[in-house]
DNA sequence: GCGACAG
DNA sequence: ATCTTGTCGC
């Protein structure tokens, strides 16, 4: 268990995160190398940032991992935004895979179409061919967009990727367990449904670096969770 | 009152 | 993130 002590800003989450996830990465470094993962899939975002720098990018450079930021909601920054205009680009999306770029005010890009190449950054990315909502997807450390929205997307058994969605479930297991309180409700969401995964070559492998975190404030809301994954290409 | 708001 | 309410699919 960790205690965070950062409030959440937006814009700065990697200063709330980040240490915890580091000293995660480095525990393993340490104590198990051989599970040390190939990269980490980020809650949240890496180049598609006020600055340009997400958590992402925070924990891929001090990591030294290849990194993939995975945001849930499309954050509006450099022109980009959550209008009609988007709204339509996603109802496009026709099936797990499909893509559209993320093209900011700044020319400096902040994503691109699946397979053409350009120096795009992010992309919003339909994970499920059952979720209609999209993942947010900008390169975070060492990693191509191209690859990472394929790696992403390959994790994909719902649309939350399967070692964020882990991590996320184990971390608020540990935090339920520890504070001895009643099982919540599974709850039926409309969102969510079980389907077949991406494909089933043989050589598939992944590992799981659950990140749990949390904060005590004792009236303050946010319970948090997790946040680092890993995968092997 | 309204929009924004990674987690 | 968390919380509610409502809908739909299995």
């Amino acid at each position: 268990m960790v205690s965070l002590t950062a409030p959440y800003v937006s814009g700065f989450l990697a200063f709330r995160e980040v240490p915890f996830l580091l000293e995660l990465v480095q525990q393993l470094r340490e104590k198990e190398p051989g599970l040390m993962p190939q990269v980490l899939l980020v809650d949240g975002n890496g180049v598609l940032h006020h600055r340009g720098f997400g958590v992402a990018c925070h924990l891929g450079v001090l990591t030294d991992l290849p990194c993939v930021g995975v945001a849930k909601k499309l954050l509006q920054v450099d022109g980009l935004e959550n209008n009609a205009l988007h709204k339509e680009k996603i109802r496009l999306l026709q099936t797990r895979g499909d893509s559209f770029p993320l093209l900011g005010d700044s020319g400096t890009v902040l994503g691109m179409p699946t397979g053409q190449p350009s120096p795009s950054l992010s992309q919003a990315l339909r994970s499920h061919d059952r979720s209609t909502r999209p993942l947010y997807i900008s390169v975070g450390h060492k990693m191509s967009l191209e690859a990472a929205v394929r790696l992403t997307c390959c994790c994909c058994r719902f649309r939350i990727p399967e070692p964020v969605r882990q991590a996320d479930i184990c971390s608020r297991e540990h935090i339920r367990k520890s504070l001895g309180l009643p099982r919540p409700p599974t709850p039926r969401s409309p969102t969510q449904r079980p389907v077949a995964c991406p494909r089933g070559d043989s050589g598939e492998s992944s590992g799981e670096v659950p990140s749990p975190q949390r904060q005590a404030d004792r009236t303050a809301p946010g319970g948090r969770r997790s946040t680092a994954q890993c995968q092997v290409g």
